[in-house]
DNA sequence: TATAAAACCATAAAATCCCATAAAAGAATT
DNA sequence: AATTCTTTTATGGGATTTTATGGTTTTATA
């Protein structure tokens, strides 16, 4: 899977379709699954995407941690509940459901953005002040990621 | 087989018949075993679910985990004694036990709320509840999911 | 034979597919 | 560098299929 990059703002029609970036489908397809998964930002008014072998990663990952483990019940139960699998039309369109639309803020228009390994969906203008928030974080707060 | 994700609320008709969700039985249509099991969750008031590929793979597990571990016997006896394997009708339903229905609180409505590998079935108003408590837990406590 | 379980049939709402067009991006030509 | 041509991408609307749900009939079973 390639990685998800640049910012795409797109508009909803009638039914609620949105083309996804064609850049984006891109990334995932050469996977099992043609297509997305969203769900809502446990921390912003946005929606988080991924491929679905993400998503599978993520199942591995907590059987791992044991299938019984009461620590990630939370997380599980917030996550997977709450993923959409969600197939693009033959033009690379998705429906996004009702419920994260409005969590996101979002009616006519929405910005796709790239964040790697995975991305988000945001309302415009709501995405527009995020950014210069975060950028006056990173101005005063300088980060520290270490490659090896 | 691939993850149960998403949440569906269904209705269960006069015969107590309600439709597994569509893409919930996509989870296991290329299974040898074309159903679910459903058992009392030990957790909460709520069923759990799973394919049967899956509860093999947990028969397995406890194996491993040694055959004569007392600890692990209260788990064979609940779980593998609990454990209901159902299949669907042709249009895709089941009926569930009337003591799962009374242990999970369910009368005319319930939700089936993906879990990745398993799933659950719950009450609905129920379900909202947990999810609250879940999401706020999520906030203070932030797991840490790593993967590899 | 009574009762429960399974198979069968029907329908409305919702999701998906299919075709057509507009806009944009990229390639090729001058 | 500008222009034309070609391909890709985004958007719009109608047709078709799937899904959930209700009811009826048949088969198994106690």
């Amino acid at each position: 899977m390639s990685l998800f990059l640049s910012s795409y703002e797109n508009r909803l029609d009638t039914k609620g379709r949105i083309s996804v970036p064609a850049s984006f489908r891109a990334s995932v397809s050469n996977e099992r699954f043609a297509g997305v998964v969203l769900y809502r930002s446990f921390t912003n008014n946005c929606i988080e995407g991924l491929s679905m072998s993400r998503m599978e990663q993520l199942a591995n990952a907590t059987d791992k941690m044991g299938v019984f483990d009461s620590e990630l019940d939370d997380l599980s139960a917030m996550l997977f509940a709450d993923a959409r699998p969600l197939t693009f039309d033959v033009t690379g369109r998705i429906v996004i459901p009702e419920d994260l639309l409005r969590h996101a803020g979002i009616t006519d228009k929405a910005v796709f953005v790239g964040r790697g390994n995975s991305f988000q969906i945001w309302n415009p203008e709501a995405f527009k002040k995020a950014q210069e928030k975060s950028l006056n974080n990173l101005r005063t707060t300088r980060p520290n990621l270490t490659l090896n």
